[in-house]
DNA sequence: TAGTGGTCTAGACCACTCA
DNA sequence: GAGTGGTCTAGACCACTAT
């Protein structure tokens, strides 16, 4: 390791502006003084800042130069789980039942979230995920069929709507919303709990292309909870 | 903006993937290949790679190659929200009120989260924040003031202690969590709501040089969703 | 208009790890 | 041992924007 890194830097820069040197709002030096001052090249010095400035510590502008953020917006990185890698990662036997398949149109709250027209059909489908057969997490998903036209003779039995859909779809933009709601009888009797138990909900919605690909909800069972550093 | 930017070589290698022409799990041709084939230097190649590797879409290992990635887990990035700003980009005014503001021993799991003994003592407080003059959250905090012992000083009563501490300890590493509950009585009196309504639950621990500086939990009112694209 | 960050290059050496 | 990515350098030009 050389004694100058863009790591070491990153970290000295971190340090100064824990210690007070740099506070809030504070012009910090150019690219070039902080060159000269740690002894390496510029693009060193570029590249330590660049990071920090992802990580929203910094805030750069050309000729403005780089100031520490004002009001540090923490961001937080989740992973949106797969569900058989997380049941199996607890060392849970991951199984998951089709519970419904049918092609209909969706209801218009549906349609509007995917433009789609009023008379176009989609798949409907819902998912039990079975954590050592015990439920884990209530799926219920919406296909756009013109998209994928493959999906209804897609195996999804054997294998989850989800990776079905990542297979064949792997790279696509979207949308997640996190929510807490009341289970409805419905989820209720998916997720073998009481109505009205406070239920984990990821609402996602994937894109690919600038078609829409899929919507689903997922219900997780009582307790769950999503983690992560900071 | 040159031919052949990093953007671009991204954007190249994206649409590559997209099309089919390397698979998942494949390998892509190493950075001096692409590096001649798109006629640029290795290192913007190298850039280009490295944030597709970030956002986990390649895994590159030396001398391995770089590979697609055979599960892409898709990852999230949220911000952390600042509940003054949240209110206030919603139009709405927003005002907050300090509940309880008590020196205690903290509870056993309390103790062992912050990782401080039995008899120390911590500051509790209780506030509630308001939209518009109605519940929005409930928050319910323990400060460590043997690591900032000036928050007995502060001025809760106009500042929130969040905001408070985000001034003060601006930069802190911590967790996060994520999740659902049933609203307990206490909980469901300070959001003016029934007890049992199901509650979007953010648990955040907040440390600074390894040293505890807060726990919290943030109750947010009925149908609160946070939001993120991928 | 001048100063700052954004980016590219060409070359180099190193660290890791697969065979 | 050899091939790959990781990183640093020195220099250059450009784009943006505060003044």
């Amino acid at each position: 390791m050389r004694s100058v890194s863009h790591h070491s830097i990153r970290r000295s820069i971190l340090d100064r502006i824990h210690s007070g040197e740099w506070a809030l709002g504070d012009l910090i030096p150019s690219e070039a003084s902080l060159a000269e001052e740690y002894g390496c090249a510029r693009t060193t010095i570029n590249r330590a800042l660049q990071a920090l400035a992802d990580t929203g510590l910094l805030v750069r502008k050309r000729k403005g130069g780089t100031r520490v953020c004002q009001m540090p917006v923490r961001q937080a990185k989740f992973e949106i789980p797969i569900i058989r890698e997380q049941v199996e990662a607890n060392g849970s036997h991951y199984r998951h039942q089709l519970l419904a398949k049918k092609v209909k149109t969706p209801p218009a709250a549906i349609r509007t979230r995917l433009s789609i027209s009023p008379e176009t059909r989609a798949l409907y489908l819902e998912t039990i995920h079975l954590a050592d057969d015990r439920p884990y997490a209530f799926e219920r998903r919406w296909v756009n069929m013109l998209a994928i036209p493959k999906v209804s003779e897609a195996p999804l039995e054997s294998l989850s709507v989800n990776e079905w859909l990542v297979k064949t779809v792997p790279f696509s933009s979207g949308d997640v919303t996190f929510s807490a709601m009341n289970a409805t009888k419905k989820v209720a009797k998916a997720l073998d709990t009481k109505a009205e138990t406070a239920i984990f909900v990821i609402d996602r919605t994937t894109w690919f292309q600038d078609e829409f690909v899929t919507t689903m909800k997922l219900y997780y069972m009582r307790g769950y909870q999503l983690y992560s550093r900071l």
